[in-house]
DNA sequence: GATTGCTGGTTGCGATCTGCAACCACTCCG
DNA sequence: CGGAGTGGTTGCAGATCGCAACCAGCAATC
């Protein structure tokens, strides 16, 4: 953060998620809806350590990609919250799931929720975003507003249900 | 390379272009149509080390993102160009972009060209992508279609200019 | 035909980051 | 009180990074 290598709007977005796990944390926020460390630690696909998430938890927040706040439901937990521009980092997730489907190994499962951020474009990434403003940032919305992070995680589901067959 | 954390795009993605240096080679020829390697050295707005761009090249190389040759005006000289997968990063550089220019304390020169790609949308993104094939690919394209290249260059440099007055 | 400069790199080395495992203080539940 | 669960911290070896210095081959210059 003391650095700044440059004004370019790329590079200094790189400066702050440029790396292996930062992004791979607000993604696991963001479909996974993992709001606490253990969440995060244990239910990771790729077995982040927990000195590691500890330390992107602590840049992350000082970034104000998110937000830390003790759980009333309990005097140590704690529940990190997205906050504003990391609701905003949907498009930027999207079009490197896109690139990723298109170019990578990707397996079935895992690229499902790319293949319909993709389908459903900038639109149904304003719904995700404005679900995710109320689960994250307590903001009401209209009733009957579709919940975009339910029909990802049942085709992901539905996914790895056929795969097992 | 060896590693695979999980078949997710986006950690594909990331351990391909998960790091401070590969997207912003990408973004030097994408954008300043850097070929050569003392042109992306020493044109570089951050000061990227020799030994890390030999690095990032070669592992470009190896993912297929841009390829190398050898220039026929000079035997010693080498030319990079983007490959149909780096040519499909343009989207996400111009997520990435929009999301800086919003959040990080850009500079406006640097930012300019950001504000176009948001701007002109995937449209705009489909002729530049079409105009890098051409570049890079030699793919030939209709005649009288619009450079964007230029126009975010032209662009650039008259906020140069008028940051100088 | 020696010099000078440009070409794409390589090498050495210290500092930093990564990843794994073990550990810790605290809190809630029974 | 005992045990499981909470968010982490600590130690340490190995990998990676970043800077600066350096290098050999080629081309134009003197």
């Amino acid at each position: 953060m003391a650095e700044k290598r440059s004004g370019c709007p790329i590079n200094l977005s790189l400066e702050v998620i440029g790396d292996k796990w930062s992004l791979l944390v607000i993604r696991d926020m963001t479909f996974g809806n993992r709001r606490h460390f253990r969440e995060l630690l244990t239910s990771s696909e790729e077995g982040i350590a927990s000195n590691i998430l500890a330390d992107r938890l602590q840049r992350l927040v000082e970034a104000g990609l998110i937000t830390r706040a003790p759980d009333p439901s309990h005097k140590q937990k704690v529940v990190y919250s997205l906050a504003e521009p990391g609701i905003q980092l949907v498009p930027v997730m999207a079009a490197l799931g896109s690139w990723g489907r298109r170019h990578l190994p990707v397996s079935r499962e895992l690229s499902i929720r790319a293949e319909l951020l993709e389908r459903g474009g900038p639109a149904l990434w304003e719904d995700f975003m404005d679900e995710l403003r109320e689960l994250h940032l307590g903001k009401a919305r209209p009733d009957g507003a579709r919940s975009v992070l339910a029909h990802l995680t049942e085709a992901y589901l539905a996914e790895v249900a056929r795969a097992e067959n």
